[in-house]
DNA sequence: AGTGCGACCCGAACGC
DNA sequence: TGCGTTCGGGTCGCAC
């Protein structure tokens, strides 16, 4: 699903396309996902500009001449260029553009959602104000993690989907790096040591940075967009797996905090309890 | 403040 | 086959 490096390589597909283009035009079928005032919304995109688009965590920002368009796709939103003006089901949001092509937004569940706001109130009183650090942060460090750690008897996976505390870890990424770094995800995030910390850094860092390189990971329903597809699926070590690749032992699932979660009993042991 | 959990949404996969 | 049930998964909001 969108996780950070899905949402990088929408973000660098779509760049492609849409800088230098203007919206002549805002539909929108399904008004629930605009969470700003969205006669607004259609009314202020109109003639503006696509300077550039940014990405944070998971949160996709088109930046216009005016305003910042705030897009999140949640498990299945995904953007489609094309010639075709006539939205098809499950398409919420469409932009007719001064090129006479259309940038179409799909989300079958309709978990994703969207807002407008002056480009300088992107970070007031909007979520993205509450990111945490990205793994590529060199703000993320060992002493950031232990004090935001130290009073979080949760579970380390719980807390590495925390996007306050790090931002851009999903389920798929977060099952990952505590695979690659050896630490149980039922570990309290209050008793991880430093070795841990810096493994959990470090593996982030990695896992994050080859998803990003293959256009991150294509599985289930999330067959990305633009003909984007992710090939990271086949390097998952414990996501979604039945045999751990390094012991040969099961994989186990188990939910934590209501999410999947995969791990290898033998290779992810809960040390210094 | 930290924690736990349902709500949101709907197609696919599963169970009988 | 067909119908009902469960699952998925990011984030928010609410109760404790």
């Amino acid at each position: 699903m969108p996780e950070l490096p899905e949402v990088e390589t929408v973000k660098n597909v779509l760049k492609k396309d849409l800088i230098g283009l203007k919206i002549k035009k805002v539909t929108v079928t399904c008004p629930e996902m605009i969470k700003t005032d969205i006669k607004k919304f259609q009314k202020d995109l109109i003639g503006e500009e696509f300077k550039d688009i940014k990405r944070y965590g998971k949160w996709l920002v088109f930046e216009t001449t005016n305003y910042d368009l705030v897009s999140h796709l949640r498990m299945e939103g995904k953007y489609f260029y094309t010639d075709k003006v006539e939205p098809s089901k499950h398409e919420h949001v469409v932009f007719l553009l001064s090129n006479g092509k259309v940038l179409r937004y799909k989300d079958v569940r309709k978990f994703g959602v969207m807002f407008l706001v002056n480009k300088d109130k992107l970070f007031i009183d909007t979520p993205l104000s509450k990111l945490g650090y990205e793994p590529f942060n060199k703000e993320l460090t060992k002493a950031y993690l232990k004090e935001k750690f130290k009073n979080k008897r949760l579970p380390i996976k719980t807390v590495l989907l925390d996007q306050e505390i790090i931002s851009g870890l999903g389920n798929i990424y977060a099952n990952e790096v505590l695979f690659k770094s050896q630490i149980s995800p039922f570990k309290k995030a209050n008793l991880l040591s430093d070795l841990e910390i810096e493994k959990i850094i470090k593996s982030s860092k990695e896992i994050l940075s080859d998803a990003i390189k293959l256009g991150g990971t294509t599985i289930r329903s999330y067959t990305s967009s633009l003909g984007v597809s992710g090939s990271y699926q086949d390097k998952l070590l414990v996501h979604m797996q039945h045999t751990c690749k390094v012991c040969k032992s099961p994989i186990k699932v188990k939910k934590i905090g209501g999410r999947s979660t995969y791990y290898c009993e033998k290779c992810q042991k809960v040390l210094d309890e």
